[in-house]
DNA sequence: TTTATTTACGAAACCGTTTTCGTGAATAGG
DNA sequence: CCTATTCACGAAAACGGTTTCGTAAATAAA
């Protein structure tokens, strides 16, 4: 609905339009006294090119595309906010699309993406992501894809991760060391990388420290708040239940912690917990949370940084490379 | 980069892109079995429609913009949710712009929007916005917006909100009726419509329950976090400390808290809380939160609804109207 | 049978930029 | 003084759809 167009100001200014593009776009072709005149007829009537006739010629849309399960999750917020600094900071118009946890969805969204609307793609994978058919497509179709997070280890592309097996290790290995002896690893899909790497180190330190096999204990949770609650609620209401527990994401925090209310079970003098969580309210929970603690701002920042370096390039397959940044363990009250 | 365009479809068919552009979208003019044919073959070679080329021709782009300042907020968040879904339902196209309360920021996005890459705008404003003339040029571009949340109130489109003047009254009765007698009010901004009107339910609270006018006690914070926190706890070392304290936004809780522990004031038996939040940890928070939850993903889908409702329609300008959705109170351990 | 209307399609303009190429004038080189 | 360049600009062809308008054939109306 723009009034002023590239035409007007010709027009008004007796120049032609080529000119007159040249002329904004800071062209050598244009003598300075021209420049001017375009610029301050330009700011007068408030121009401001049309990105849909611009990005149509210029085959660039100077827009990516961030692809989520979730938004209302500590972390991906946390993520947002790095991408969009460096995509504001590089002119560049961010899209936001949920997958709410959908791999319907996602396909759906992604196809679209063939249509050239977005020069590329940041994604985090949706549990419910088991193959990758849709995204190698959409790569193949010349759009550059960055994962973050949670990737699609099959794919060649680059991705920006943290070290989710190291930390499931450290984080089972710290309970261990405070004398628990049956730990339980919530996982929230049996797809997602996240969720089994983090679930190989919580195996690995169980193996290390001595567990028996037969002693680790995964928890297959899901999407659903209500059903989530209840199996954590039976865990604990076994014969031998758990005297830690591991939460793999974020929103399990909730559940674990009104039902060791509910079973008035003292946290962590009955139960030690750990989770995997980037919530600021996490040191004034009762108790405090020790928690896992993703580099969420700066994975989100360096995805969008490598996707950014590679648009300018004509040479549209990003690298197979993946970079690690690694999260923390908070040691608080919950767990000692 | 999409490969396949209309004109090769027609190529391949032996029509006209003009008849295989009605085809696919369903036209009258075209036969059935051609619109078959087409269909096919545009599904067989992954067709879809460059969206630039139709925008610049259709003159809408059937995507909106939501500008906010921050996404780290349970509130934002959840109203993402909320403007996404009926936008993913109507086929819309979601960007996402951060203005981290800064008003130099608001201003370059807004005006970019002049340029018709948006066919809308959700839109609560920046901490620092205290004029709106930008907003008022973009509506006169002809670019419907719709407020939630933090309005500009002389704007004349649809706002909606929530019942802040209400829920400062309603906060501020409870914890009188709690027997506080000095109850310090955390302002996030002296220029944000929620901030002051929930002000000014507090003021009248105040008032109504005959506590002297020099006894309104209001603390302006802004967005730094330390900073916040020195306020809060210079605040309450103050002589006369105060005894309630109402958080007008959700992120000077931890301060709050973490500043209670600080000074080792017990919440609530020195102090009692309450913020304004949506976060979901209130309930396991040490002491479980009171808060003003409102109703973000509601007011997320209503504003979105009321945009798209209007987009149809050339008449571009939006009723006057506010729509005003209550938040609830929950009274729990940090007050009571 | 003649005329009016419908059906099914195509030609071409158009959306607002960008970019290639061409050109006359001015300047530089020899 | 004559020939190369450089300078500063314009004409026109894209980009990939959509939409208007025209039209031949088929059908309906009279």
């Amino acid at each position: 609905m723009s009034n002023t167009t590239i035409k007007i100001l010709a027009k008004e200014l007796n120049l032609s339009v080529a000119t007159v593009s040249k002329a904004l776009r800071d062209s050598h072709e244009i003598s300075t006294e021209t420049k001017k005149k375009v610029l301050a007829l330009a700011r007068e009537l408030n121009y401001v090119a049309n990105p849909y006739a611009s990005s149509l010629r210029k085959r660039r849309s100077n827009t990516i595309a961030v692809v989520l399960p979730e938004v209302a999750d500590s972390f991906f917020s946390q993520a947002i906010n790095g991408i969009e600094s460096v995509a504001q900071d590089k002119g560049y118009h961010v899209l936001i699309y949920l997958t709410h946890e959908s791999f319907a969805r996602e396909e759906a969204i992604l196809k679209e993406f063939q249509s050239g609307r977005v020069d590329g793609i940041l994604i985090s994978i949706s549990g419910e992501t088991s193959h990758s058919d849709h995204i190698k497509e959409v790569i193949a179709s010349g759009i550059p894809v960055v994962f973050f997070d949670r990737v699609c280890e099959d794919v060649e592309t680059a991705k920006v991760i943290t070290d989710d097996f190291e930390c499931g290790y450290q984080a089972a290995t710290h309970l261990a060391k405070q004398g628990c002896k049956r730990i339980t690893f919530l996982s929230v899909s049996s797809s997602l990388s996240i969720s089994n790497n983090r679930m190989e180190g919580y195996k690995k330190a169980l193996a290390d420290h001595q567990f028996k096999n037969s002693q680790t204990d995964i928890l297959f949770c899901g999407n659903d708040i209500d059903e989530n609650y209840r199996l954590i609620i039976n865990a604990l209401k076994k014969d031998k239940r758990p005297d830690g527990i591991i939460a793999c994401v974020e929103k399990f925090t909730n559940s674990i912690y009104l039902a060791c209310n509910e079973l008035t079970l003292s946290i962590p003098g009955d139960i030690r917990v750990i989770s995997f969580t980037n919530l600021q309210t996490a040191l004034i929970l009762n108790p405090p949370l020790t928690t896992v603690t993703q580099p969420a701002f700066e994975m989100g920042k360096t995805a969008a940084s490598i996707l950014f370096r590679n648009l300018g390039k004509n040479s549209t397959a990003l690298k197979n490379e993946t970079v690690i940044i690694p999260s923390v363990l908070h040691v608080r009250c919950s767990s000692s």
